[in-house]
DNA sequence: TGTACATCAGTGAACGCGCGTTCACTGATGTAC
DNA sequence: TGTACATCAGTGAACGCGCGTTCACTGATGTAC
């Protein structure tokens, strides 16, 4: 018996993507890449879209432990502050973790009712919902709907990682680096969008 | 000789994608759905990536025609309604040829090089940074970067687009028709980042 | 301490399947004279 | 108008391959007494 074959059979999923594309992933390549039996996985995941919503679920934990991260690290007291840590914390996940990022969207490979993979999604998804409604409370969005700002502004990162990871970016963005992209667009995002109070201070 | 099969082919792949999934779609499928031996296909692409790099194509074509129609319908003087309906089009785009949308950012399916696919993508983008500039000519970006500026446009229609179509937006948006939320999302885009000339006209 | 038994993670052979690609072919259509 | 030839789109058999899944098995580990 191995050693906690399930999570090494999960970081081979990973590697596999990063290293091969997520083409590339098969029950049988990642229990090769294991040093493992092609019959191994179907003890620990029931079949190939277990093994992958598996992955997709452990996806979901790794973006919110990283998008509390980066709300850990900014003004605990400023919503428009925590906003902003919300989008440079997703795309740092995604850039971070492109295999995970790549195979969590990919539904048609999951058990996209699985209960585990659905509670991590919406543990994930709270927290973009609940620091909007922050900036709702402080009476930031300017009677905008938060419903409209929060899809916005998931839609903003995600479009941004998902262009970036798909290598649409190389050659139009000059900045090299996609979390230094992600911080700028975050930034102009929540300046823009998210209005400082009348007579609020004005940043640049 | 079946008349035209190279279109009918290209019609298959896409009523493969919407109708059973990306997944589904290989070129003895492809050939079946067009009643033809499954060497045909093969008589017209010189392979899968072949094919699928022709639909790319075709996709490419079809978001640069969908933009521009829409910006037709909107005031070609002022250019925030102009970048405003750059990002309807591309929504519309992607809801009503879901399946260009789904299969023309699959790299690793494409002939990423294939001259033709290239040129389309070029042209497609020439519309947004063509739109981004004129508003910088304008006076309208407020001293930020067209670059940036484009890159965050594109970054939340097509963040919208691929969430709404990977159906992550079930549920958490109240409007029912996509176009709807891009024409909103577009809007709060334009008008948060694309400033009103100071004095300009605010709406609502 | 020793024996009998249960559990269960991992093995490896076997299955049937759909795939992409190749290739000799057929037969309709167009062209040269 | 008739004949000979070239072209080439589409055919269908054949190939080898990797895949997901199943299943009887083995053998190490833990438990009961």
């Amino acid at each position: 018996m191995k050693r906690d074959l399930r999570a090494v059979l999960l970081r081979c999923v990973g590697e596999l993507v990063r290293k091969r594309g997520v083409g590339f992933v098969s029950l049988r390549e990642v229990a090769r890449r294991a040093h493992v039996s092609h019959g191994a996985p179907a003890k620990h995941f029931r079949n190939k879209a277990g093994m992958l919503t598996a992955f997709a679920t452990e996806a979901y934990a790794l973006l919110a432990a990283t998008v509390a991260s980066e709300m850990a690290g900014a003004a605990a007291a400023d919503p428009r502050e925590q906003l902003a840590a919300v989008g440079r914390g997703y795309v740092r996940f995604a850039v971070q973790h492109r295999a995970h990022f790549e195979i969590m969207f990919r539904l048609d490979w999951l058990d996209r009712d699985d209960e585990a993979f659905v509670a991590a999604g919406e543990a994930a998804y709270g927290l973009l919902s609940a620091t909007v409604a922050a900036c709702e409370e402080a009476g930031l969005l300017a009677g905008r709907s938060p419903e409209i700002v929060a899809v916005a502004a998931w839609s903003i990162v995600h479009g941004l990682a998902a262009l970036w990871i798909g290598g649409r970016l190389q050659g139009r963005l000059s900045l090299d680096d996609p979390n230094a992209a992600a911080a700028e667009v975050s930034r102009l995002f929540v300046e823009s969008v998210v209005r400082a109070k009348a007579g609020g201070r004005r940043r640049r």
